[in-house]
DNA sequence: GACAACATACATACATGAATGTATTTTAAA
DNA sequence: TTTAAAATACATTCATGTATGTATGTTGTC
């Protein structure tokens, strides 16, 4: 967690030391959010946690639901958006490098510590209705862009022979992500229940078993 | 939705008037939930959405969180002991009889549409932080117990020769909790993504394709 | 390069509303 | 008569947003 620079309260900052006020608000937003849920949390406790007041926060930010939309736009986006990268840098057998990919993927939620919290947040510890309502609208349009990624691989290796053609690419798709989105919702729930870095692969060896 | 009797205001109800009230709440409790979701619905909200005042909500509740673990009780938990129960009900072909029964269970997330709004109301619509914590540490009891019905299931078909011996049933277990549970959450989440009722005889048949 | 003029980055103080919980009252059922 | 099932009234808390203060960074000007 940030922690801005030591100097006697009420002194102006420089540009860069703002940017670090600003970092350390979204950093410690993230805490408080997933400890007492985005609805409970308060900005008090969110400028308490950063090491300033109120009034920092609201320098920086509108109010609550602009400081979840920074995090959703700095970290969610971002991270759907490395998913259609990783996806997209692949070019040998299709299916065996989607397989280890979401393998390697999934189990990036139980080793890095700062993308579970993330979205654990973004997954558990908020409801998308009112104000957040916004936010899972873009999401949605992310999501579409992720499946038109996913669908080109299941058409690749039918055109390869790898996948029998009478199984339809969208349905797999489909398929895929509702899969990856429970493994992470039931990891995330209850992590102590199973460990994703060893399930992980059985999981999707059972999904990605022979096709043809 | 219930609507109480049209008793003048104020006049003292009977056993079954006062039980009807409780409902009307409840089923209030449902709609405000689900609308604003359950961090911001109000019980002056719930109470007018029942024809009632705060006071008569009061008098049946301790407060919101105490009406949140009513509808949990009553509503979460049966749905989860009646997929237990349908699950326990089968005895031909285990695999065949399985899969049948996810179908028909998913596919009644989109023809119930009380089903429906219940289960976005658990999944979607509310955070398990803070008080509502202790709903969430229930919940993980029925999904356990369920998680054993699903393993005898995998277990029989494999004495019977339907399922491969090498494929571990506690994995294949998780997969397909994963599995449903993704489903309904994309489902719910964004209900026009795709048609539960075309879609799960499809993906559920990706799912229990060929083991052996 | 010094200095005024201004903008920035906050902290502090305050006003407000909204939701909660409780105390009191009302009316009729038991 | 007592008590259940509410309605009504009231006090309190709490988070929010905003207004204001303030000291310093920044920038144009000479």
């Amino acid at each position: 967690m940030l922690s801005i620079s030591p100097k006697s309260q009420n002194m102006r900052r420089t540009k860069e030391e703002a940017e670090q006020t600003r970092n350390a608000i979204l950093e410690a937003a993230v805490d408080v959010f997933t400890e007492k849920g985005v609805a409970r949390a308060t900005l008090e406790q969110i400028a308490k946690a950063a090491n300033v007041t109120r009034g920092a926060v609201y320098w920086h930010f509108k109010n609550k639901t602009d400081i979840f939309m920074a995090l959703h736009d700095e970290l969610h986006r971002p991270f759907i958006q490395d998913l259609v990268d990783g996806l997209e840098n692949t070019d040998d057998d299709p299916l065996e490098s989607l397989k280890s990919y979401c393998i390697e993927m999934v189990t990036r939620i139980e080793d890095d510590l700062y993308l579970r919290r993330v979205l654990s947040l973004f997954l558990l510890k908020c409801d998308y209705t009112g104000s957040l309502q916004v936010c899972q609208e873009r999401t949605i349009d992310a999501r579409r862009e992720k499946s038109e990624v996913l669908s080109k691989f299941f058409e690749k290796a039918q055109s390869r022979g790898t996948l029998s053609a009478d199984l339809d690419p969208k349905t797999l798709t489909l398929a895929l992500s509702c899969f990856i989105r429970g493994i992470a919702m039931e990891y995330l729930e209850n992590p102590d229940s199973f460990s994703i870095r060893e399930e992980a692969p059985k999981l999707f060896n059972v999904f990605f078993r022979k096709w043809n």
